[in-house]
DNA sequence: CTGAATCCGGTTCGATACTG
DNA sequence: CAGTATCGAACCGGATTCAG
């Protein structure tokens, strides 16, 4: 049997979870579960993501096993990144987490709307992400 | 058909997504998966957690429509957090995620061994969370 | 092309103290 | 008990710059 104790402190999942939950890892993830992609691929397909947090993000996933990096020694260096079988494996619960939110992304917004109206002070938490100024 | 473009930078589910699987918002979904809890209990159960982020954390939840907060106005105000049928759904998913690191959570400390074996430079990369000295 | 290193602002987080 | 206000520190993340 498995299950540390997941709430504890210094459970060791914690730092994967966030690996791989982070706000980069999923996509480039659902983005390998469907072909390899180039560095340059990923870079242009994720909208918003800087070149930090790409190789950052696929640095964090090669390491955990997750992701495969082969390099092909051309002219201009050219890098194919790929998921692995634990990569692909993961890829389905996470694309299906994705898929669920997907779903149900109009009711939450609706939840949303009802939770502000029903707030009387300004919304402080409506503000979390998306940081304006 | 659902579907929107999850890698457009602007797109609506990024944001619930991080909501969901923000550090501490899958261990009160995870817990309140099993019974109802009240703010102390939560604060006690998930260790490391302070009492900001606990409250931070189940407001965007409660604002989401995932958990459901119930007032008892005793002489000291009881508050109990439930998951509401929305969040249960989500509770699945979600700890099905978490049971799959934990299952993997072995086989993933072996790759970053691996990987930081290999890796002549030290790795900076190690680093990430866990912020040592 | 791929990616690492540096700089630096903004946000988040945790600890504490305080209110209802 | 339940939660908020404030403060300071740590971290994240983006733009830029440089190297292989």
């Amino acid at each position: 049997m498995h299950s540390r104790d997941v709430f504890a402190a210094d459970c060791p999942v914690r730092p994967i979870f966030d690996d791989i939950t982070s706000r980069w890892a999923t996509l480039v993830v659902g983005l390998l579960a469907n072909r390899p992609h180039r560095f340059s691929e990923l870079a242009s397909a994720i909208g918003g993501i800087s070149e930090k947090m790409l190789s950052q993000t696929l640095k964090a996933l090669t390491r955990d096993g997750l992701v495969d990096r082969a390099v092909t020694p051309t002219v201009p260096i050219q890098v194919t990144y790929s998921l692995t079988a634990l990569g692909a494996d993961l890829a389905t619960h996470l694309v299906g987490l994705v898929a669920w939110v997907d779903r149900h992304t109009d009711r939450i917004h609706e939840a949303q709307a009802t939770y502000d109206e029903d707030t009387p002070v300004p919304p402080a938490v409506a503000n979390r992400r998306r940081g304006g100024a």
